[in-house]
DNA sequence: TGGGGTGTTAACAATTTGGTAATGATGAAT
DNA sequence: ATTCATCATTACCAAATTGTTAACACCCCA
């Protein structure tokens, strides 16, 4: 049993599906914890503090996006595992879902077996990062020990904050980071700045940098990629 | 059986996990001591002088980080190799380890047979610089039993403290070391000294050497480049 | 007792940084 | 096409950080 103890929130409107999923993932020795609408959601996410949260996106009260989106806004969820529960050709939740601070989604339907072991993937993802410090993507490689970035082997000086914000954005390429999220990670919940001045400080990696691996999601974020 | 007759001290307040690995640590010929708290594990370091200390974060008594900070501070654990044993993506604990001078961290949960190799490869790593004490970077040659440094062989006298800091930080070159993690390893983690003092002995280190080979990163502290 | 080397501190200079304001784009919604 | 919110860009300034110098206390040894 590798991944004992990890609690998991589900949150879905069908009381069927929340049923048969927890069963079988407290077959393989996770904690489950089950929410039938949006503000339920929010209220046992905070009560329970889930390693994993599998939010459908068509719920009542709030829909899966904005649950999303509110966790991730609050600090205390900044190293929760998020994913949606889609129907299968819905492109759109798809980009929207990741485009709102989620790690990946899943697509319904989908059978017992493999949502649990889609459930034990995303724990092996969050068991790697151990040995190799530094992140490399295409040609870009940032080694945190040394405080240093190198774009095709050229190194590249940051300052301090500008370093951190790269690095976090970096530690999960793709997934995008909400402002909220940014500043609670670089700056600290209890320190209040502008709001220029998460602008400013992404402007001056990307020029430092000279290449576009930064992308702004208006009204959103930014996320990282090559 | 390569390392056979090295000690190693393990402290976790889990009498389960004590036993499953100092068992497998036994078989490959290592001499395991076991403390089940913080203070125990400072008693039983100071009396069997291991090579190894392996440290829970959550003890009871005083944690890992205590304990670690309180070994570190005096001169007899200088060569001690401390590693952690951390929650999973617990990043905090990480950087407050390496302030007070960790050698590495292993990430909970971990197998036995894991945990093994692990441990064989940390004595290896501490192996090999045993043969071969001096550290040779470019034109400048550092030589610990000298406590001498050369540069294009020239013999340059630095006094204690400025040695011990070049030293430090050529251990790793381009890695940077934070000022509390200097501060904490050469000058203890119970002295207090006022903010300039690394500033002073680093200059002059710089002024002795001539060539500039200590980089500062701001807002974050120095390191070794050639 | 006095001199050289060492470690530390204080005071000030120099530098870097982080943040903001002002203004100019941009793009989605109406 | 226009509006409005949002983001990009630039230049500027204050604060944080580090560099430098000189002075001081200390210790060891002659």
């Amino acid at each position: 049993m590798v991944s004992a103890g990890k609690k998991i929130l589900i949150a879905d409107d069908e009381p069927d599906i929340l049923e048969i999923i927890s069963y079988n993932l407290q077959l393989h020795g996770y904690e489950v914890i089950t929410a039938k609408d949006g503000d339920q959601a929010i209220l046992k996410a905070k009560q329970n503090q889930p390693d994993l949260i599998i939010l459908d996106i068509m719920m009542p009260k709030k829909n899966g996006i904005e649950v999303c989106k509110i966790l991730r806004s609050q600090a205390e969820f900044n190293e929760t595992i998020i994913v949606f529960l889609t129907a299968l050709n819905d492109e759109l939740s798809h980009v929207k879902g990741l485009e709102y601070g989620a790690d990946d989604f899943i697509s319904k339907p989908i059978s017992p077996k493999i949502m649990v072991s889609k459930v034990n993937s995303f724990f092996r993802r969050i068991n790697k990062p151990e040995t190799t410090n530094a992140i490399e993507l295409g040609d870009i490689k940032i080694v945190p020990d040394e405080y240093m970035v190198y774009y095709k082997d050229q190194p590249i000086n940051l300052a301090k904050k500008e370093f951190e914000l790269l690095n976090y954005l970096a530690s999960k390429p793709g997934r995008v980071f909400l402002r909220n999220e940014i500043l609670n990670r670089i700056w600290g919940s209890e320190v209040i700045v502008g709001d220029r001045t998460i602008d400013v400080h992404i402007r001056k990696i990307r020029q430092k940098l000279g290449i576009d691996c930064i992308t702004t999601v208006k009204g959103v974020g930014y996320k990282f990629e090559i």
